[in-house]
DNA sequence: GCTATAATGAGATCGCATTATCGTTAGCGT
DNA sequence: ACGCTAACGATAATGCGATCTCATTATAGC
């Protein structure tokens, strides 16, 4: 992390410009566009000092691959497509949870996550075309 | 599944048992105790099996191994104690969160995961013993 | 009790995400 | 522009949960 390659640029780039958190995979293909012949060593090279910087943040969701997202989000939970599989942002929240535990647990914090159909995948409302980020 | 083995009902006895999804490692240790020399091949087998019976269900928590559980429990969600990293059946349900997806998402599902100590690891309120199931 | 064969257990093997290796490339301070 | 060396890319290696192999064991029908 000390000197500026175009690759960790555009790994930058890539997830700041993404709402959502992103595979390593995912941020492959899409920093490959602008950084030619990056490997996907250097991304998780990258995405682990990054975290390690406290530039980003891993996000896990269930039976999910960890995926990677800016620090500097506030509080919020996430959306899984079922047909595309993407994950998406969600900035809301239902709040105080704490009295849902049993008796005498300790509630710190939460996840939450949604499943169903994005705005691209969902069912009737249909998009004029589809394409993916 | 044609014949009932000891392994088998030990296996099935203790996910009964447990008020909480079990890890195969958990299901292994617990059934040992009555039945002796049980392999962890025939956990996986074993828990597979249940799956495809229907009998039981497949859990997974963010960043976690899948866990198993009854299939016959209604609608609930869960706790981890960050302390013992134990999982723990919830109860209780926040309600209607469909509202909480971006517009044109449709929501279909949704996991819940409480963070936090459980009643043995609970701070202050200190228990007599911890004897861990 | 006898037998056919389903089921088991120990250990080898697989699958796959992530990490390490190492020769090459390219920031950046001078 | 030069040189030091961080960073890169290709690919081998790792870690580990889960599955497969196969000789052995034990269930269940007769």
């Amino acid at each position: 992390m000390e000197r500026n390659t175009r690759q960790r640029t555009a790994i930058r780039a890539v997830i700041a410009r993404a709402e959502r958190p992103l595979l390593p995979l995912e941020v492959l293909d899409a920093a490959q566009v602008v950084a030619r012949g990056l490997g996907i060593a250097t991304v998780y090279r990258t995405l682990k000092a990054l975290v390690d910087d406290g530039e980003l943040r891993m996000v896990n969701l269930p039976g999910e691959n960890a995926r990677f997202e800016a620090a500097d989000a506030n509080h919020h939970h996430h959306f899984q497509c079922s047909a595309c599989q993407r994950v998406f942002d969600v900035h809301a929240c239902p709040g105080d949870l704490t009295h849902l535990a049993p008796r005498g647990f300790v509630v710190e914090d939460h996840d939450l996550t949604l499943y169903g159909r994005c705005r691209d995948c969902a069912p009737h409302t249909q998009r004029h075309k589809r394409h993916h980020a």
